[in-house]
DNA sequence: TTATGTGAACGCATTCACAGCC
DNA sequence: GGCTGTGAATGCGTTCACATAA
């Protein structure tokens, strides 16, 4: 398939949340220019974000919401469910344990993990912490695909590693280094601090 | 001044971390392509954005570490204390109260608020959570320029007014939801779920 | 008439390549 | 010689505009 940009993919995780809300209002079609306005871009960018991946609407009257949002799920790979464990359980990690917007999507935490031998065996939303030195074999137990990086900097790397040897194939890195994975891993990093310091950019240099 | 793609923003963010931890092993100089080699870019790109604001290095020798640094957090607004207040006191919100991040940066936390009142009152990493029906005033006396809103989708729109109202002109936008917001008012959208929705995406359609 | 699907045009971020200076 | 600074070239995501279909 052609490569597929980023903000592309972000968008159709936004249009999937949109139709949701149509589907609950029990709307039956939804226009490109509709969809748009919601979401904050343009008809245009909507039926071009879609038309990567086949025709799915009707001319002059739209897509069916109920067959896009299947489309759309289908696209974004989220008929199935993903496996999912959390390494590192400080505030962030341990917060994230119990988000609801994980579950909702059909991500399934199956592992939270903790180099602290303080809070191994302890239990965090209806999971028993387990060791990180145990992270590579009992991962791989459980299947795990994703994992999330809740740890300090100086240990990221080090979980990466170990839940690259588990058998996960994508990342999502909370600590403020880059890491080095093999090419067929995916990463995504997220960083409070950074997105910040856009802010306070924006404050500074108004316009 | 020349308008600042978000994409060079957040290198901006990158540089200025690696050259902290080049000034702590005590380097005086650092090239494009050091730079660029630690933050996965390229020394083209890293000339290029700090282009934009100047000439700070040295042809054929490099940049000096510490004045580079010096020049970056003045570019991204961090010479000074930014007053931030939280929305919003689950499990998310409160894992930001307590965000060494934030502070390391220069990010003060002025606020917690909750529209609970089971929560208002009780005290979360030193700060006592006030009612969100207070907001206005309150922050307002703070003289709060961030707002970090970690409240349900539904309050998020109504928390982002109160916020603007109390003079705040900036938001960090953690509900999965699109606000309104006056045209001077920045905002940053973070949605956890959309993050891994996009690896969800990269493991199902791997290339 | 209405709204999709898409090639073409556009604009902007990245990369190239080299002149200029240390 | 080494490395910066920057116009020029490139590549890519977005927007335009219209042929096409309901």
């Amino acid at each position: 398939m052609k490569h597929i940009a980023d903000s592309t993919v972000r968008r159709l995780s936004l249009y999937l949340r949109f139709l949701e809300e149509f589907q609950a209002k029990g709307l039956a079609t939804i226009s490109s220019t509709e969809l748009a306005a919601r979401g904050g871009t343009t008809s245009a960018q909507v039926r071009k974000d879609l038309s990567f991946f086949g025709s799915f609407g009707k001319r002059g009257l739209g897509y069916s919401v109920p067959e896009l949002e299947r489309r759309l799920r289908r696209i974004l790979g989220l008929e199935r469910e993903w496996r999912v464990i959390i390494i590192g359980m400080g505030k962030i990690g341990a917060a994230l344990a119990g988000y609801a917007g994980f579950h909702q999507r059909g991500f399934r935490i199956v592992g939270l993990y903790d180099a602290d031998p303080a809070k191994v065996g302890k239990r965090i939303d209806g999971h028993v912490v387990r060791a990180a030195s145990d992270l590579a074999r009992e991962a791989h137990k459980e299947g795990a695909d994703i994992a999330v990086l809740t740890v300090p900097a100086s240990a990221a790397q080090q979980a990466a590693d170990a839940a690259v040897k588990a058998g996960v194939r994508a990342l999502m890195n909370f600590a403020p280094v880059p890491l080095t994975l093999p090419a067929n891993v995916a990463l995504k990093n997220v960083n409070m601090a950074m997105e910040l310091e856009g802010l306070a950019f924006a404050l500074t240099n108004p316009g």
